[in-house]
DNA sequence: TTCCGTTGCGCG
DNA sequence: AAAGCGCGCAACGGAA
């Protein structure tokens, strides 16, 4: 059954039950205490929430200790289906402005991200109720857009890929917003141990710890006294051209490769640096509170389909830091992740028989080595260059082998790339759209093939749009199998343990890769769940396939020890 | 002073 | 080893 829901203030409500179609057949009951309904409700049976945001939504449920088992939300949702008419409007004859038009006239009209502004919620239910009448109206609409939403997604071309989507993209609200009521396990004094270790002592705000101090003035000694600001690339050039060294960058990468004193200091201080600015103590400080670290996860936030997140750099956390990530005594982390997916996710996306077999296996760049002389790396190599359009040195010729050994993953990624190029807008395995081109990419490519530096410019656009639609494909696949990866186990924990804190839990979320929370009794659960839930995400992707998806899962008590 | 584009680097 | 894709964040330095 689904249940549509608007919150008012404090925890009152206003909802109404839905038919199979969306439609509601019973007026809206008004509520004094929505984490009881909900909780009644959990109870009773399978039950979908139907709301604009689970964002908004849900904390406050976690808080009053309601836990949601699925939901739909209709701003995730309103998300993936823009991005589908949208697109299909653009590459369609009058572009975009007729696609503006278009969807607009076919699409039921609902204020803002679809849910009430703050504004509107202070004037909920007041003493004498004057609000009632606007939760109304936002109910009523909240409901016409939620079954406008189910009739989108069943006129797709594929409704039960693009209806898994849905469910899977609303499962990740929920999983976003527990992940960051539970927090990741973050050890503050193995942090600063660590800090104090690399960089010294503490130093007062705005001071560079003694560490990096003492390797600016040795690199100022090595500029031959010179003071240089390590921190800055322009004056890094500049001392370097007047040593009679001329580099067009300061990046690391391309300072290994130069011959002077300075560089080692340099290599050293930008690594120490970036850890001081990056995840020093000042993010210690404003982060990680209570031993857990609370990223705000943004679901859906990359084009891809990938997660982003906000604040805190969640997403980038450096490995040497994975020490201070220590599970409470008595539980441990379970931390998996998927081997090699996006080259598995192209062998089951094109479909080719050859390749697939050899992702059948456990090692799948081990696998595909023999094409390439039994040399591994050569291997590798190859597939990230057809999935990302590099072409660079050695690249074109393993291509060439991949070509001839592998035609039909080739030609799936060539005919992505070509269709990037002529500015069409390619779909995800569950049917997440990339964005269309922009309007400038549109003038500059439109231009007729005329020698110069314009037309240049427009090569290098077209062949940009081209490696960008030829990786979504490879990426936002992988991500709706992550995605449906994270629902399948978070669905399964909730069956493990305790309810909410007490049970395992996932922690964390990055890309192709889960941590979960647990107690040690329960870790080989959990790593029954992960597989579970891994061969579970693989059929329901790409159903029948003989590509396996191998998560590899450790058991252990801190995450540096993971790998 | 604030704002913003560029540079560089962390993660997948 | 780097490169081709996707991100977020901090510091710098010139513009406003």
């Amino acid at each position: 059954m689904r249940v549509a829901v608007v919150a008012g203030p404090g925890r009152t409500a206003l909802l109404t039950e839905l038919a199979d179609d969306g439609s509601d057949h019973t007026a809206g009951v008004l509520l004094n205490d929505l984490p009881a309904a909900v909780a009644g409700y959990e109870r009773s049976g399978a039950v979908r929430w139907v709301w604009a945001d689970t964002a908004g939504t849900y904390p406050a449920l976690l808080r009053a200790g309601a836990r949601v088992d699925r939901c739909h939300d209709v701003r995730l949702v309103g998300a993936l289906l823009a991005g589908r008419d949208g697109a299909a409007a653009a590459s369609g004859p009058g572009g975009p402005v007729a696609s503006a038009a278009g969807a607009a006239a076919g699409r039921p009209a609902m204020a803002g991200p679809g849910r009430l502004g703050a504004g509107q919620q202070a004037a909920l239910f007041g003493p004498a109720e004057p609000g009632l009448a606007d939760a109304s109206i936002a109910l009523s609409q909240l409901v016409a857009t939620h079954a406008a939403q189910l009739r989108r997604i069943s006129a797709d071309p594929h409704p039960s890929r693009f209806g898994l989507l849905a469910a899977v993209e609303s499962a990740g609200g929920l999983a976003a917003a527990e992940m960051q009521a539970r927090g990741l396990p973050w050890r503050a004094d193995a942090h600063d141990a660590l800090l104090a270790s690399l960089l010294g002592a503490r130093p007062p705000a705005g001071l560079r710890p003694p560490r990096l101090a003492e390797l600016a003035s040795q690199i100022s000694a090595a500029f031959g006294g010179r003071p240089v600001n390590p921190d800055s690339p322009a004056q890094l050039i500049r001392a370097f051209a007047a040593a009679g060294v001329r580099i067009p960058s300061t990046r690391s990468g391309l300072l290994r490769d130069v011959a002077h004193p300075a560089v080692p200091l340099l290599l050293e201080y930008k690594e120490l640096a970036r850890l001081h600015t990056a995840n020093g103590w000042a993010w210690l400080e404003e982060w990680v509170s209570g031993g857990r670290f609370r990223p705000e996860y943004v679901v859906g936030g990359v084009v891809s389909g990938r997660w982003a997140t906000r604040g805190g750099g969640a997403l980038q956390i450096p490995r040497v830091l994975r020490r201070a990530v220590v599970a409470d005594p008595g539980w441990a982390l379970v931390v998996a992740d998927a081997a090699q997916l996006e080259p598995r996710v192209l062998a089951a996306l094109a479909g080719d028989h050859a390749f697939a077999e050899a992702a059948g296996t456990g090692d799948l760049y081990q696998a595909l080595a023999g094409a390439f002389g039994g040399d591994r790396a050569k291997a590798k190599v190859a597939l990230l260059s057809a999935m990302y359009g590099g072409a660079g040195g050695e690249a074109s010729q393993l291509l060439a082998v991949l070509r001839r050994r592998f035609p039909l993953a080739d030609r799936y990624v060539a005919a992505a790339a070509r269709a990037g190029e002529e500015g069409r807008v390619v779909r995800s395995r569950l049917g997440r759209c990339c964005p269309p081109p922009s309007a400038e990419w549109r003038d500059l490519t439109a231009s007729p093939d005329e020698p110069g530096a314009a037309d240049q410019r427009a090569r290098r656009s077209l062949r940009a749009r081209g490696r960008f639609t030829r990786n979504f494909v490879v990426q936002a696949s992988a991500a709706d199998w992550a995605l449906v990866l994270l629902a399948g186990l978070r669905r399964r924990l909730a069956t493990l343990g305790g309810p909410l804190q007490d049970g395992p839990g996932l922690v964390f979320f990055q890309h192709d890769e889960v941590i979960v929370h647990c107690p040690q009794a329960l870790a080989g659960d959990v790593v029954g769940a992960v597989g579970a839930a891994a061969t579970e995400a693989g059929r329901l992707v790409f159903g029948d396939t003989p590509v396996r998806f191998p998560v590899t899962t450790a058991v252990v008590s801190s995450y540096a020890d993971a790998k």
